[in-house]
DNA sequence: AAGCGAAACGGATCACTGTTCCGTACGGGA
DNA sequence: TCCCGTACGGAACAGTGATCCGTTTCGCTT
């Protein structure tokens, strides 16, 4: 239940927002708070105010960018030749999403239990979405693999977030191999 | 061509190695170069002259770890059932060494260009090992995705450097989907 | 043993970053 | 216009990597 906000408030938290999105792109998401607060005209106790942590601001910003990731799912899931391949093409649009937020190793990885905004709003939005597509390719006989959306998520994430600029290195192929590491039982070791 | 180095010198790049040594474990390998400086008895800067990067230090400290599983390699595939076990089992040996090293996921990430110390180990000792197993499974059809060892090297890095501590999540089983994704021809996206 | 010069030393300082503090300003209702 | 509670912002704090520079140590020569 929010109460009214004064138009001071409403007038800063756009003026953030605003910035953000601006020095996200420029310097990435993980340029210092002070840039961020800079660009938008304010103090950085404001930042904190609207924003406690670095991921409630980039949620914030990229919020619809997420929800359209999330409707982008059931979507594919009616026009793929096949659920595997809408899982493929799934994960790959969230590959782009992650792909072009510069400095998001850091907010990524930015709380060892994994509970910030951003990692919520994940597994709160696109978690779902990743599970009904799972099944709907595990019914099919496409998916044999026993893991969830949420370890895909998460390892996806880490292969992205955490991918060096290097012409040697591919990150959507190695993406894809572990997609397709999904399409038959996994090996043991002994 | 090294000079002669004198007691102290010696003496002190010792006491680093022991004291990194030991904070490592207990605080990980990220652990303040004020710590490890102090538990060695000497200033910081004497830390910066004997390892000018966090990565030099690490890999000092780890070396005989890395070389242990470079020679592991054309072991396990004269040890194993097959090639691709042996890539299997290599790699899993790979994360038993990322794995309990905590904190790892700073170094990991420290150079944007990816050339620090230990990433440059890794190519030097342990991807020329990685890619004669990789030939090998190839031969025989067992590996089939065209995947470098050098990117194969990297992403299972990323995924356990970065790996949570969550119990609802399995490093080890994402590396295994990651590496059974090389037994077939890679998928196109549409 | 003493002297010398170069190498090595270490703790203070610097710069940067995330975060908090607290005196001041602002918005909105009466 | 006044008042009160909310919101403000820039300085200060704490932590970290890294550097600076006066001091010490080492090893060689006499």
């Amino acid at each position: 239940m929010t109460s009214p906000r004064r138009r001071d408030v409403k007038r800063n938290e756009r003026a953030l927002l605003d910035a953000a999105a601006t020095v996200f792109v420029t310097s990435g998401v993980d340029a210092p708070v002070r840039e961020v607060a800079a660009a938008a005209g304010v103090g950085v106790a404001t930042l904190y105010r609207h924003f406690p942590t670095r991921s409630d601001l980039v949620v914030a910003v990229y919020r619809h960018q997420i929800d359209a990731l999330a409707e982008a799912g059931p979507a594919l899931l009616e026009s793929a030749p096949t659920p595997f391949a809408a899982v493929l093409s799934w994960v790959h649009q969230f590959v782009d999403f992650l792909g072009t937020k510069h400095g998001l190793g850091r907010v990524w990885e930015g709380d060892a239990a994994g509970f910030t905004a951003l990692h919520t709003l994940f597994v709160e939005r696109l978690e779902p979405v990743l599970t009904d597509m799972l099944r709907a390719a595990r019914e099919v006989g496409e998916v044999v693999a026993p893991v969830t959306a949420y370890r895909l998520i998460r390892a996806v994430g880490d292969l992205v977030a955490f991918a060096p600029h290097d012409p040697a290195y591919d990150v959507r192929q190695m993406v894809t191999l572990l997609v397709s590491g999904l399409q038959q039982p996994q090996p043991e070791i002994n």
